[in-house]
DNA sequence: GCATTAACACGTA
DNA sequence: TACGTGTTAATGC
């Protein structure tokens, strides 16, 4: 029985290098693109915005890195960045990747515990990043953030029975068109729109195949009308098709 | 039979 | 030039 976390990929040097040099504040146009901050009070949101700092990642770079402390709750602005861990043979394994819009870390910032994986960017990407001390004050005081991170956290259960259930598919096809549609999660990640920039390389490392396959189930799913394939990412047509496995 | 690795030509940023 | 894509051939389960 096929399981895509069976697929390990290489390593590659891992240029360590951590964003935590050369961060700023977040400019207006960012703040725009956070969608939680629509959620908080006019005080609260005064707070959150004064608190909140972006970087820039180049490829490679890690946003965190197993075993850090949280220094911060994470978004993505721009880019793309994946959550991966490393094994003992030198390979990887990829298990999500995040997309604009998409906020993580908040379990490891709830519980102010060490990083359990890591999250590096796959292509250059605008990361903020809110202090776990102003994380919790917004826990503490906020109704509205209370209500986001709990839908946050529902949506992130229901996308990972899916990719559970989309792992144990042997429908090469229906995991890739089942891991797209997780990609363009409207909830989880709202900046992601309907142009998706990832390589075939990475899709084939998160899906858990090989890239000759994958790109041959792109170009079925194509065929169907589903997607329609670009260079250095995808562009979704039906999401609806992708959900349901884009079966034949 | 089907997916994987390896290798290649080709087009794009 | 470096990278990503699309394709083929050989290999393995």
């Amino acid at each position: 029985m096929p399981m895509s976390g069976s697929m390990a990929s290489p390593t590659g040097s891992v240029d360590g290098k951590t964003i935590r040099d050369r961060v700023r504040p977040a400019s207006r146009a960012e703040l725009e693109d956070i969608p939680w901050l629509r959620t908080l009070t006019p005080a609260e949101r005064r707070r959150a915005e004064a608190a909140l700092v972006v970087g820039e990642a180049e490829p490679g770079d890690l946003v965190c890195r197993i075993g850090r402390s949280p220094t911060y709750w994470f978004g993505v602005v721009q880019g793309l960045l994946k959550m991966s861990n490393d094994n003992s043979d030198g390979t990887s394994m990829t298990y999500s990747g995040l997309p604009p819009g998409g906020w993580f870390g908040e379990g490891t910032a709830l519980k102010r515990e060490p990083y359990r994986y890591n999250i590096q960017a796959l292509r250059r990407s605008v990361v903020a990043g809110l202090p776990v001390d102003d994380f919790h004050w917004l826990l503490d005081h906020s109704i509205g953030f209370n209500r986001f991170v709990m839908n946050q956290l529902n949506e992130r259960l229901a996308q990972f029975i899916a990719a559970r259930e989309a792992d144990r598919l042997n429908d090469p096809d229906a995991r890739v068109a089942r891991n797209l549609a997780a990609l363009f999660n409207p909830v989880l990640f709202p900046g992601v729109g309907e142009l998706l920039r990832i390589t075939q390389q990475e899709l084939a490392y998160l899906i858990g195949l090989s890239r000759q396959r994958v790109n041959e189930a792109l170009q079925t799913l194509q065929a169907r009308g589903a997607i329609r394939v670009e260079y250095g990412g995808l562009r979704v047509l039906d999401l609806q098709a992708l959900r349901s496995g884009a079966a034949a």
